[in-house]
DNA sequence: ACAGAAAGCTAACATGCGTTAATAGACGGT
DNA sequence: ACCGTCTATTAACGCATGTTAGCTTTCTGT
């Protein structure tokens, strides 16, 4: 672990019923919230590109995002294709819990904070909260469906319009974890991360984004979107 | 429900240690396997195109895909972009468990024989077979693993490349459920299904088709795919 | 055998996107 | 304030892909 490690008592943990707002809550009474943040054991912060669990290695861990962009990476040949993003609250590798190895790595965009939950206090957590082992299944599944959003994106739209739906994706998601931005969304992101997740060369992306600036649809500098007009950017992506 | 139904008893259910033979098999045991078999409360067939589940709409039971090709298709305007194919042996909406709603639907590719299983019986199953509710929380997570990979191919390969690739996989798939092929593969795509799944137009589809034959690649036929090299076809494709 | 329908194929043109190269701007460290 | 590095930007050219249109082949039902 190259990050900074604090360990600490469940009592003193400072995040009750609000980093794991998202995903789970919907599903969760606040007794078994506060039960899964008593769960994490250990606060580690990343730098920037750190890459936090690598594909094809065994983990006997899994990390909860608190703060800061999370992508999901696969490297072939020397590019790399970001296959996800993942934004504070999100269980991000609750499938490493299952299938013990993963298929691709989990990276930092930018500065990360997340917590670590050990897959033998898991294995407890499923014996005995069979409410809570599902709505972590339940979890997992969003992640599936979030993955076919993309293929449907990567399918559907020109590259503009990819960058435009990223915000929007993200803005929607960040809402629901009760970090709604008015005006500007911000980020780590290059644009070559865009280039990355959007499955198109980064001068393309420039030009992408350049586009959306004379369309009056947003303006994206290093990373930030600033728009007046939420609605009118989530049309033009067909969010 | 537009297909044929046919009521059975357990006993006389004649599929053991067959059709689920791949995702499942590798995690349970072979009486898990029967167990799981004996599940199935009815056989349907449906046409090709058949739409066996649709978008938003509830249901209480669970898919497996017994005989021919599934697929995933989210319609938006008067397109229709298709997020995912399944083979013999998989459990297709095992997340409708989980999410009741489905984010898209479900339609036959040429005729199918699919099983059914009530959310009833899951809920038992999750209760007194950790195990096989481990397994099968163990699927849906294959099916992510899937979809990742999908976007990976949109990402980084040509129309031609795409098409291989998804041939690529459905050999390597139906060799993990025991229906290996060796010249040929038999589906019943239309060209039209090739361009929704690959994120291209019907034409271009049909350039790409063109193309793998100019190369010797492979010969695709009205979906059945012929070639003599599955070893060089998986390179073309980077499978 | 025939007709209609569905699927496959080909051509021509416009646009999206990748690539290379070269420049400008922003940031971090000294 | 300076420098080096990373990021953003622009231009020029070629290939990949979308679109429209028309034609041919294959399937299906009678």
């Amino acid at each position: 672990m190259n990050g900074t490690t604090e360990l600490l008592g469940t009592a003193s943990f400072p995040l009750t019923g609000n980093f794991l707002a998202g995903r789970l809550r919907h599903n969760l009474s606040l007794d078994d919230l506060q039960y899964i943040e008593g769960l994490v054991e250990s606060v580690d912060e990343h730098e920037d590109g750190a890459r936090l669990l690598s594909r094809g290695i065994k983990t006997d861990r899994s990390t909860i995002l608190i703060e800061g962009y999370i992508f999901r990476t696969i490297e072939s040949g020397n590019k790399r294709f970001i296959t996800g993003v993942h934004v504070p609250g999100d269980f991000v590798d609750l499938h490493g819990f299952a299938l013990k190895r993963l298929d691709h790595n989990i990276d930092a965009a930018g500065k990360v904070k997340v917590g670590s939950v050990s897959h033998e206090t898991l294995r407890t957590v499923m014996r005995d909260r069979p409410g809570v082992a599902r709505a972590m299944w339940f979890a997992t599944l969003l992640d599936a469906a979030i993955h076919r959003k993309w293929i449907q994106t990567l399918e559907q739209l020109d590259a503009p319009r990819r960058i435009a739906h990223l915000y929007a994706e993200l803005h929607t998601r960040l809402e629901l974890v009760g970090r709604g931005v008015t005006r500007a969304l911000r980020t780590p992101f290059t644009q070559f991360d865009m280039a990355d997740m959007c499955g198109v060369s980064a001068i393309h992306a420039n030009r992408a984004v350049g586009k959306l600036r004379e369309l009056g649809i947003a303006e994206i500098r290093r990373g930030d979107l600033y728009t007046n007009d939420w609605a009118a950017l989530k049309r033009y992506a067909q969010f």
